[in-house]
DNA sequence: TGATTAGTGAACGCAAGCGTTTAAATGAAC
DNA sequence: GTTCATTTAAACGCTTGCGTTCACTAATCA
C-alpha cells in the first residue's frame, strides 16, 4: 500500500491551499488516502461516468461532503486516483531480478515477465480508462506514458545496452530495439485483449518464442550458425 | 457511401419484425441510413454516453420518435452504427495495389500503408470507443476484430505466403510473421497516439525502416551478405 | 477556553437525457 | 378513397447524479 495522496503536492485547483499553518482542525490525510483508494477501484473498474461520488463515499466509509472538501470536484478526484495508480506502477516493474543464463533464455524470461505484467486484467482496464479520459484531459495520458510505457522502455533499453557492452548483442538503436521486442511479444494479443477476445497461453508462448527468434536473428552478436 | 443499415437483417430486439408484407406506410430506409450515419459520427466523436439521441435526431434532420421507431433504443442504434462502420472498414484496406520492386521496397511501402491506415485520427477514435463499449457488450469488440485486425492479418499473411512461394522470403509461420511486422511498425506509436502524445513522422519512418530491417534479417530467403 | 475548521447525515436544487405519450399530418397499399 | 402505419413537434414523467446547504459534532490551534 503506497502513500500516494497523503503527501499530495497541494494543487491550487479546488483543493484548500494549506499555507504555513492553518487554524482549526486539519484535513485528515488518512481519510484522503482511503478515498483515493476507493475512487481508483471504482473509476478503473466501472469507468469515470459510471462511478458515482456517493458510491466512493460509501466504499470509503466517509461522507460525500468530505470528498468535496478534500478534492473540490469529481475530476480532481479522478486525477488524484490516476496519480496514485501511476505512482504504484512506477515501483512495480523492474528488470533487476532477471535470472541468469544465455541471452536467449534471458530474453524469453523478460518477454514472459513483460507479458504477464501488461496483460493483467487490472492493467487492461486501467489502460482503457486512461485512454478514454485522455481526450478530455491530455495530461492524464501524458502522466501514464511517463510513469508506465516510456519508463519501461528506458529500463529495457538500458538492459539491452548492457548486453551490447557485454558483447552478447549488436544493436545500433537500443530504444528502437526495445520497442520492437516488446511490440512483437504483445503482437495482436494486445488488440484481442482490448476487444474482448480470449488470449490463449499457447498463442502467448508462440508470440514470445517468435519474438526472441526474430530479435536474435537481427541483433545476436554471435549467431549460432 | 455504403448502404449498411438500409438492408439490415431485421433483428427481433426492438425493431419491428417485418413479415412478408405489412399494411400501412413502411419504414423509411433512406431515413434509417441518414440516422445511422449521424449516429456513427457523434458516437465515435463524442462517445456513447456523451451522445444525446436528440442531437442525433437534429443532425439527421429527423424526429426523435422516428429513431425509437426504427431502432428501439439507444444501444441498438449504437450497435447499428458499429456494424455500419465495420462494413465500411471491410472494403477499405487491400494489398492488391502495392507497387512492384524488390522485397525490401515492397515491405516498406506496405508498412507505410498500414501505418497511414491505422493511425488516422478517426481510426484511433473508433478504436477507443469500441474498446470502451466492448466491456458492456463483447459482441461489439468481436465484430470489430473480425472486420478489421483479423481480416487484415489474414490478408497480409496471404501476401507473405505468396512471397515465400516466390522464393523471396523464408517463413514457417506467416500469421505470426504478419503480426510481428505490423507490431513492429506500430511500435509504441500505438500507445503514444492513444494516450495523446504526438507521433512525429521521423519516429514513424524510423520504426518502419527498423521493422523492415529486423524482419528481413529473420525472414529474407536470400540475404545480401 | 474559545475560535476555527473538518466531518457527518440528510435534504435540496438543478441539469441532462432517456423513453413515452399525444394529436395531427403524411404517405403507401389495396 | 379508405385504411393503417409512420412521421413530426411538443410536452411530460422519470431517473440519475453532481454539487450545495444546513445543523450539528469532533478535532486542533492559540
Amino acid at each position: 500500500m503506497s502513500t500516494c495522496g497523503s503527501t499530495a503536492p497541494e494543487k491550487e485547483s479546488g483543493e484548500k491551499t494549506a499555507g504555513p499553518r492553518r487554524a482549526g482542525r486539519p484535513l485528515d490525510a488518512a481519510k484522503r488516502q482511503v478515498i483515493v483508494e476507493a475512487a481508483a477501484h471504482l473509476f478503473f473498474h466501472d469507468g469515470y461516468a459510471a462511478t458515482a461520488i456517493e458510491q466512493v463515499a460509501a466504499d470509503a466509509g466517509v461522507s460525500k461532503v468530505t470528498i468535496y472538501n478534500q478534492f473540490g470536484d469529481k475530476r480532481a478526484l479522478f486525477t488524484a486516483a490516476v496519480e496514485c495508480e501511476c505512482e504504484k506502477m512506477r515501483g512495480h516493474f523492474s528488470l533487476e531480478t532477471m535470472p541468469a543464463g544465455n541471452i536467449r533464455d534471458r530474453l524469453t524470461a523478460i518477454g514472459e515477465a513483460i507479458f504477464a505484467f501488461l496483460f493483467r486484467p487490472e492493467m487492461m482496464q486501467f489502460e482503457r480508462r486512461i485512454a478514454a479520459e485522455t481526450e478530455i484531459d491530455p495530461a492524464i495520458g501524458a502522466a501514464f506514458l511517463e510513469a508506465g510505457p516510456w519508463r519501461m522502455k528506458q529500463g529495457f533499453a538500458a538492459w539491452l545496452r548492457h548486453a551490447v557492452a557485454g558483447g552478447e548483442l549488436a544493436i545500433d538503436d537500443p530504444e528502437l530495439a526495445a520497442e520492437q521486442f516488446v511490440s512483437m511479444c504483445k503482437g495482436m494479443g494486445d488488440l484481442e485483449c482490448r476487444f474482448g477476445a480470449a488470449v490463449t497461453p499457447e498463442n502467448s508462448a508462440r508470440r514470445i518464442a517468435g519474438a526472441v527468434d526474430v530479435f536474435l536473428a537481427a541483433y545476436d552478436a554471435r549467431p549460432q550458425r
